[in-house]
DNA sequence: TTTAAGATTTGATGTAAATCAATTTTTTCT
DNA sequence: AGAAAAAATTGATTTACATCAAATCTTAAA
């Protein structure tokens, strides 16, 4: 009876990645169809819901994870409870560097979430016996700096205006990359988010989009849900 | 004649990595010794002067640097001339990574410089033939992604004060990092500069620095020194 | 379905940092 | 060394965005 379940749990296991819908874009996508199946087996699927932590800045870094589905933010707090939040993840993207064996930053489900959990260490020593995993994960954190390095930008020296658009330009291309409609386009995050990953208020998110509204450019068709009218001109404004 | 001078070309090249001073906090530090003759012969050692830009954002990506000695500033321009810079790079670090083939950002020389220079094609035909450099370069660019991902909230959330201070802590740091004394510090940078990493303008950095001396937690020996009388004071207070 | 709690919008006011402007200091060039 | 140019400081004024406050809309719970 027991050696049945763990025959089911050992054949979903086996099976999982190349099932799995978000190969193509993740840094998985490197490794040949023979290596999946004991790949599968250093990762187990997680669940979380809305709001729920999978990790906090400061633990223990024990675990790496990629998205299967569904939204992540991760975000830095300050003694005082600034938060800036850091960047919000899609399918397909990964999470969880550490430095000094520390999370750098916390990672909340925004929604229902799935994910892959590594365990560091034996993601480590994967890597070493697979060397293209080691290149294709340097590739792939170059292109998240290069997106970090965006940010200091958007955050250091564009205004309000300029930042929301840049916002909604962002999320935009980013549901074109993993291919989902890109218009219109609903939010998973709230307008608090959106100031918390600008480095703007809640009052100057909601003020800018109804500038942008009154403006033609965008239709707010619900608070989570808006119409890009104008993507040229949406473009060119930032 | 010209056979002793490419003779005298090689030997240099042959040895320039074993005596280089660097090595030790590069990511070239992973190779072991006897890698080393070959490794030195894929790069090449030039050097720039102050102001003098290594490359231009947009341009072709051509090359992948590493910093034997002196500093390099990377920055982001926008149409209208606005600019933020976006790191102030020190001895061992590396530059040049490239989305779709162009460099993201432009690199100017602060004061003399040194740097290896390694094409990028050749470079990642070493790697492949030599994956703990993909790993140790995985290591190194998850690193700058964490530090990355601390200046959005430095830019983000921080007041003038703050980000100053921030700044000052930074610097002190790196100086620890590469071994050399981290107090008095002479800064390589302009005012401008330092506005220009930390979204502010020339005057608030001046009016922050006039009150971190007023505060006597400060010295200002002159305009590009300074001497920490309150290290506890100036972590503290971000 | 009603009520309560939470999220968002909109308006009035305050303020930190930008901008404008003038002076002083430092560096560069002849 | 002296003149010119560039960088940095200091002060006065403006402004973009934050803060404070209240109203409306949305979601969740009873």
């Amino acid at each position: 009876m027991e050696n049945k379940l763990i025959q089911k749990k050992l054949d979903n296991i086996e099976v999982r990645c190349q099932k799995c819908k978000v190969r193509s874009y993740s840094f998985c996508r490197c490794l040949n169809e023979d290596k999946l199946e004991y790949f599968s087996k250093i990762s187990t699927e997680k669940h979380f819901i809305n709001k729920e932590n999978i990790f906090l800045q400061h633990e223990e870094a024990l675990n790496f994870y990629n998205i299967t589905e569904g939204n992540v933010k991760i975000y830095q707090l300050l003694d005082d409870g600034r938060i800036q939040i850091i960047g919000f993840l899609y399918p397909g993207d990964f999470f969880g560097t550490s430095n000094q064996n520390k999370y750098t930053y916390s990672a909340e489900a925004i929604g229902n979430l799935k994910v892959c959990v590594f365990n560091q260490k034996s993601l480590d020593s994967y890597i070493d016996e697979n060397p293209i995993l080691a290149k294709e994960l340097f590739n792939q954190t170059s292109y998240e700096l290069t997106l970090a390095q965006d940010r200091m930008m958007i955050l250091g020296k564009l205004n309000a205006t300029e930042k929301v658009i840049s916002f909604l330009n962002n999320i935009s291309n980013q549901r074109k990359r993993i291919g989902w409609p890109n218009n219109p386009i609903s939010l998973p995050m709230t307008r608090q988010d959106i100031a918390d990953y600008l480095g703007l208020t809640i009052e100057t998110v909601s003020r800018e989009m109804k500038k942008l509204k009154d403006e033609k450019i965008i239709k707010i068709l619900s608070t989570k849900q808006f119409y890009i009218n104008d993507f040229e001109k949406l473009h060119n404004l930032n």
